[in-house]
DNA sequence: AATATAATGTGTAATTATTACACTAAGTAA
DNA sequence: TTACTTAGTGTAATAATTACACATTATATT
């Protein structure tokens, strides 16, 4: 985020793209600007690189500083910086996208004075963003779409017991296609890299479904293996 | 290239490795540095990023000021943010790599005050580099080996018109492994999106090989159908 | 207790892609 | 004419992908 700066000429920051899965929908955090530029916007989260943290540093640390949370799949993937995609000077932002396990009690840390209130809201619904956010939430998209394919982010989404079928619905939203269920089981479960349980998921209307864990062990010895889910 | 700057506190600059085949060699273009720091050293071309353009403009000027070349592939990959990567200052620099055709004729422009002379220089036997040049290499390379496998980047390297041995012994240097002569003609044919030229090698001891050309039209028809090289 | 409901869970055949592998053909140079 | 060097070609075995439909199970309702 570029929050209102008294008089900047030139500036680094950082905007996160937050991707959260919860009710079966693919969300991303916004937060809502209480401040001009684009005051009563919706923008994604961000903030200004310190001087004595590396970009990576300050990345974690807005992370940390909105939902409170640290262990956290989160990687750089574009750089923004066109000279004026922020009206008050030049900025350029270095972006970031994250991937979070959304249990419902997760509650978001106080914001900053710039935010009004922060919400996750679903990609297919997204309203107008501020500055160039939509464009930088789209190469982000684009991104994890790539990124699902050869590693396991989409377990970075899930709660740490899940069934089949939810994988499948996280591949399905990120990838914005069905897929066939007997294909999709077949694959996902030749890599190896899932555990099934001796339970059964709860709580749940109708027959309930087998839980599986992911195994980051067995998937650590895949490692460079090119494997593609 | 982050430069000796008076005192600066903080900027932003673009880094390139520039990747030409010349030779049966994968090399990249490198500059010997005429001023402190690392006065001497081999480092990758660069230079701060102006007020009045954008990070792409910038890395297409730094291009263009080293090569004269203006019609290059060229894409950012990553931006390097530690804190101490530069030992004068903050400086968040932005990589780009770019591929080049390696005309023997191709002289580089002349180069800035801070570069004695810069050299095309096999990527297999790199001298030691300035800053964290090295590391920005690496990740260019990975960053093109992941490329070369979905997006025709290696016609970007070969002349007009180029025998299909020299398409296989860019995929070789590139991703460093040898590769069947029958399975990869196989494959890189099945897409279509090369044309078989009425015309051989010429100059050449030994038998002369078919002149192919990269047909620009039918591969972008091909857009978005996921084509694997 | 019986029934309706809704999601789970399973297999096979056809097609396509990948791999491994070795010799003949053609042009040049001596 | 011969020796040399690179070009150019096919097939069989294996592995991966796709298309496709129904019985099973747990719960909720009557």
């Amino acid at each position: 985020m570029e929050e209102v700066l008294p008089q900047f000429n030139s500036a680094v920051s950082i905007d996160c793209v937050l991707f959260g899965f919860d009710g079966g929908e693919l969300k991303i955090l916004l937060i809502e600007r209480n401040e001009e530029p684009f005051k009563d916007w919706w923008a994604l989260p961000g903030n200004l690189v310190g001087s004595n943290e590396s970009v990576d540093q300050s990345a974690f640390r807005i992370l940390q500083e909105l939902t409170g949370l640290t262990d956290v799949y989160m990687e750089q993937y574009y750089t923004f910086g066109e000279v004026d995609r922020h009206p008050q000077g030049r900025v350029i932002t270095i972006a970031y996208y994250a991937i979070l396990r959304l249990g419902g009690d997760k509650a978001l840390k106080p914001l900053s004075t710039f935010a009004k209130r922060a919400q996750w809201i679903n990609v297919r619904e997204l309203p107008r963003l501020a500055f160039d956010h939509q464009h930088i939430f789209e190469k982000g998209l684009e991104k994890i779409k790539r990124r699902i394919k050869h590693l396991p982010i989409a377990f970075e989404l899930l709660p740490e017991k899940f069934t089949l079928t939810q994988v499948q619905n996280v591949y399905e939203l990120i990838l914005g296609k069905k897929l066939d269920k007997r294909n999709f089981r077949k694959k996902i479960l030749s890599f190896g890299v899932l555990k099934e349980l001796d339970e059964k998921q709860k709580g749940v209307s109708f027959r309930a479904a087998t839980l599986y864990r992911f195994d980051k062990r067995k998937y650590a010895k895949l490692y460079g293996k090119e494997i593609s889910f």
